[in-house]
RNA sequence: GGACCGGUAGUUCAGCUGGUUAGAAUGCUUCCCUGUCACGGAAGAGGUCGCGGGUUCGAAUCCCGUCCGGUCCGCCA
């Protein structure tokens, strides 16, 4: 070892001690008769010092280096005359008696300090020496505890790490795959796994019973802040269970792991029905760590039933009286907003993201009195009426979105969650720990004008809803649950079909022909023939859960050594790039 | 596929209602400084204003196109 101690480690119990560090000049200070570097390492900074009287050739020397050279010191723990309270080796310093500089460094082109001068892009193109960073750095040791802390409770739950390929073959469903061209079968593909859905699966046919992997995925779609070409599932499944079975297993590891990682004992999870997150937060993954819940003042649409009591209609308001849902939200206190924040707000829900029609507003006044922006069609006591249904008390400021159902359900969720914002209700301390239950089996994709499987084609139906499959397949509801922390959907999971007619049932209401299904799908309908047990289980986004434990937020970038930028490319390696034309031709390509 | 924001010194940004030599901070270089810890002080170097075209007597600034980055919508079983 060129080192006896790291950087991190050394305090006043350590007083007179010979000691040879090695690390990265971090900061050095030359005050002319004397001169202080700060040595960095993964553990720690320390600081080194360095004195003309004493030593004048190694003062010289150590005026000389530079940012980042790596540097090996010898010399003598000593008590500091002038203490730093502020780190924990503010205590010592070194008295350095030799000086050996391992490697040097050109100026990095940006600050390696928790907070750096760098923006994202030089970040990641210099990865490497953003990962010095003390923050990025505890992300990544962090991870590791969050691995250490799931393996940990699935060994101790009887669950088995079995690995599963990566080259396995392209599905129809779901996301676009990436695939690989194979030379030794020239013109054919692989396809990189979306998630080893089928193989964790077919390992429940086999008896593992209880399985886990924390396993790396791949999905040829869009990227986001939170989503990324290549990302790390913790995979789980298990035999002879029912829903309630898996999501206590799973809830209990989240605990674990929160535990574990940030000394918190969560409460029991809530639970809600898809139905309920929808109605009362317009989202599948609804944040509760505030109320402002949705409330509906009409709703004509199907899952309304045309009933429900509407109070805005027959007002000669021609924009509420045509609209098929009409609902709003109640941001407490704050009725003061001024046109201005009203116009940007309704600038905000009229943006194509969004895509709401306009705002409608009642000013609950301080002084008791009611103001909208509707005035000219609804009389006060109607506005009180309206009121009344939001619960609303002087100074509260009442939001109102009207139009087709699903899109003013989603503008009605988007504008919850931006005023949670605004109002700072979205506190970074709190987690708020939800199952969503009850999914919907399918959904209708208006484009190819069919159903498709909302969770995956493997997910069960809730027996009592069997009868709808062919009548009314969009109310038949699946054995499916998520986890959803603070409004992050962090895991998906559902209890399977486990019988090779049912699946043959499913893959038919989806489009597939018996050929389509058996072609792409053949090996697990086999299966389902040789015994199959009962099985469900989950897969929760490692890197989600990894951001939210860590710093409960929603940015995975930060919390993966080398991620991808938002158009899916490396920007250290430049890839994807260019192959060679020998390479193309042995795969058959061109 | 679409919306919005951004691209100016090594870096982060200001300048943008067109007008003399494009600024600040930080980093970098040199010098001074014996208890600093974001050390302090002095001086200095550092620019294809992303790229292309247009408008104009004149463009970092206005217009069009394009490339790059970011956030979001669609998409993500």
């Amino acid at each position: 070892m060129l080192r006896t101690h790291t950087c991190g480690e050394l305090t006043i119990k350590n007083i007179g001690q010979p000691v040879t560090l090695c690390g990265w000049l971090a900061r050095s200070r030359d005050l002319g008769g004397m001169t202080f570097i700060d040595l960095r390492d993964r553990y720690g900074i320390t600081q080194l010092m360095f004195n003309m009287d004493t030593h004048k050739e190694l003062c010289e020397q150590a005026r000389k280096l530079g940012r980042e050279f790596v540097l090996k010191t010898t010399g003598k723990v000593s008590e500091r005359s002038n203490k730093n309270s502020k780190m924990p080796t503010g205590d010592i310093e070194i008295i350095v008696e030799k000086l050996e500089v391992l490697n040097e460094s050109k100026t990095p082109p940006f600050t390696i300090e928790d907070e750096s001068d760098g923006g994202d892009d030089l970040r990641m193109k210099y990865r490497y020496l953003d990962l010095r960073r003390t923050p990025v750095r505890n992300n990544l040791l962090q991870r590791h505890k969050v691995a250490q802390a799931v393996r940990e409770y699935f060994d101790a739950n009887g669950f088995a790490d079995v690995e599963t390929p990566f080259l396995i073959k392209s599905t129809p469903e779901g996301a676009r795959d990436f695939v690989v061209p194979s030379r030794l079968s020239p013109g054919e593909f692989y396809a990189l796994p979306q998630s080893p859905q089928t193989f964790k699966q077919l390992l429940m046919v086999s008896g593992f019973d209880r399985y886990y992997q924390i396993v790396r995925c791949f999905r040829d779609e869009d990227l986001r802040a939170d989503r990324q070409p290549e990302f790390t599932q913790i995979d789980c499944e298990m035999s002879f269970v029912e829903q309630e079975d898996v999501m206590n297993m799973f809830e209990g590891m989240v605990k674990h792991v929160f535990k574990k990682v940030r000394g918190l004992e969560l409460p029991a999870f809530k639970r809600m029905t898809y139905t309920d997150a929808m109605k009362y937060y317009g989202v599948d993954k609804p944040d509760l760590r505030f109320e402002m819940k949705i409330v509906e003042l009409k709703n004509l649409s199907p899952s309304g039933g045309g009933k429900g009591e509407d109070v805005v209609s027959g007002k000669n308001f021609k924009v509420y009286d045509d609209a098929e849902l009409i609902g709003g939200i109640c941001a407490k206190g704050c009725a003061e907003y001024t046109r201005k924040q009203l116009d940007e707000l309704t600038d905000w829900v009229k943006r194509p993201q969004i895509g709401a029609g306009g705002l409608g507003y009642i000013k609950f006044n301080a002084d008791g009195t009611l103001k909208s922006s509707f005035d000219k069609f609804f009389d006060e006591a109607s506005l009180k009426k309206i009121a009344e249904k939001f619960s609303a008390k002087p100074g509260d400021l009442i939001l109102i979105l009207a139009g087709a159902e699903e899109r003013t359900r989603k503008a009605l969720g988007a504008l919850r969650l931006e005023m949670g914002s605004k109002l700072g209700l979205r506190d970074k301390n709190k987690f708020e720990c939800l199952w969503v239950m009850d999914f919907p089996l399918f959904e209708w994709n208006e484009e190819e004008k069919r159903w498709f499987a909302m969770h995956h084609p493997f997910t069960s139906w809730k027996k009592e809803d069997e009868g709808l499959l062919n009548t009314n397949p969009g109310a038949v509801r699946a054995n499916a649950y998520d986890v959803v922390i603070n409004g992050v959907e962090l895991s998906s999971g559902s209890i399977r079909i486990h019988n090779r007619s049912q699946q043959e049932k499913m893959f038919k209401l989806l489009g597939l022909t018996p050929e389509e299904a058996n072609y792409k799908f053949g090996f697990i309908l086999n299966a389902f023939e040789y015994g199959a047990p009962p099985h469900g289980g989950i897969a929760f986004g490692f890197d989600r859960f990894c951001s939210m434990v860590i710093n409960n937020e929603d940015y995975i970038r930060d919390y993966i050594a080398f991620p991808k930028n938002n158009s899916g490319r490396d920007i250290m390696l430049d890839s994807p790039s260019d192959i060679d034309a020998k390479q193309k031709k042995e795969l058959g390509l061109k």
